[in-house]
DNA sequence: TCATTAGTGAACGGCGTCGTTCATTATTAT
DNA sequence: ATAATAATGAACGACGCCGTTCACTAATGA
């Protein structure tokens, strides 16, 4: 057993940089032929890596597999983060921030290739696909029902489910774009549309949920 | 070059059996382990088909893999079809049907199965991707379209325009399942509410679309 | 300086797969 | 019966890949 990056400080430090690099390869590799189809050799080539480096890095296959897909989770984190709560806006406002964000992420490449990728394979990473729920489309589900709540509060909203409210609206927006989105179809065209679909989810959603008009204040 | 199936009637005929039998292993192996881990001699094995009959039906992998593809998709188009315009029974019964129908067929093995192994796996195969988008989403939202049409004919929607009232509706319907569905997460839950959830969608659809109720017809 | 660890490049034995060939048997039309 | 095609099972050479070993160079702390 060779670990020594166990024991801590003597001789040549790592290179993260490596380890970098490995995962770009084998993410591009991932997204380019298909995670089954690419072998470790590639990667390596690709990274223009040693093998050995890159087993000194990760063990074996579905460890760089993981790790990579983890790697990228962080990066959507990020990248889909700060739904900040500002209440200076107006809560509809809001709304249309929220679905413009989110669609505009669901049809961006990053986006595309993490759930092309993933969503075929995870099914045998029962861990890692939890993880990518909860990290992905469960974070943004509870977010949107964070914001519908404040909506209640600040009388917008009738009262709801906000689980069952973000649900629904979250899906007027998406309506059958997660299809084009996974086969790649229209994409482009759906993308410059994407204000439109929001809008027209944010009305119906207030028709449903939108809390009377003042002057209609009868009882 | 050995095609002689070409020339018509001569000698042993082909036992289409065998060609079947060719297909359920691939599809089953596909499945099981992915379909770039799935090698030509496992499918011929599981199949209890010799490689080189195999390989006299299907001359490559390619090949082989969207014979496969297509039949399932057949599969598919019988088990979604007969969306039969039943002017008899009341016009929200049919939503509500048409919902559960299609949120039902979402949730099953085969549509989960399908779709998980063809999404990573067609963008590598345009024309495959469009054929399954056309055969399923596509004939899906037209479907529903159609039904919408046929409210509006008869009163008892507003005017809309059909093909964004359907991903709106269907929309509502899916909400976060497609993620759900592709990950294995908590799809007995939801399957077992799923009645609840079409209920939900067409009571705010109709909200948003059904025409007014002939004692508030001002103006 | 020297011990220690990281990284390189090349080569390894072993394995699985590909697509093909061959001799042989099975099934059908004429 | 005979010609023709389908299917079998086994074997083939070639290739790519896996995971490891080896001798070597590179970079760091003590």
């Amino acid at each position: 057993m060779r670990t020594p990056s166990s024991g801590r400080s003597a001789g040549r430090p790592r290179d993260h940089e490596k380890g970098r690099a490995i995962l770009d390869a084998a993410w591009f590799l991932f997204l380019e032929r298909g995670v089954e189809a690419t072998s470790i050799e590639a990667i390596a080539a690709a990274a223009k890596v040693s093998k050995v480096t890159l087993y000194s890095h990760y063990p074996d296959r579905t460890a760089l597999f993981e790790a990579s897909v983890r790697r990228e989770m962080e990066r959507i984190e990020q990248a889909q983060g700060l739904h900040r709560h500002d209440t200076a806006t107006p809560f509809i406002d809001q709304l249309r921030a929220f679905g413009l964000g989110i669609m505009f992420f669901l049809t961006s490449r990053p986006a595309i290739d993490f759930y092309n990728v993933v969503a075929g394979e995870l099914r045998r990473h029962e861990d890692l696909a939890r993880a990518f729920y909860d990290l992905g489309p469960g974070r943004t589900r509870a977010n949107l029902a964070a914001l519908l709540n404040a909506g209640v509060r600040s009388k917008q909203l009738k009262k709801l489910d906000p689980h069952i409210a973000a649900e629904e609206l979250f899906g007027l927006w998406q309506g059958f774009t997660n299809f084009q989105f996974s086969l790649g179809i229209d994409i482009d065209a759906t993308r410059a549309d994407l204000s439109a679909r929001v809008e027209r989810g944010v009305r119906i959603f207030m028709l449903a949920y939108g809390a009377k008009p003042v002057h209609s204040r009868l009882r």
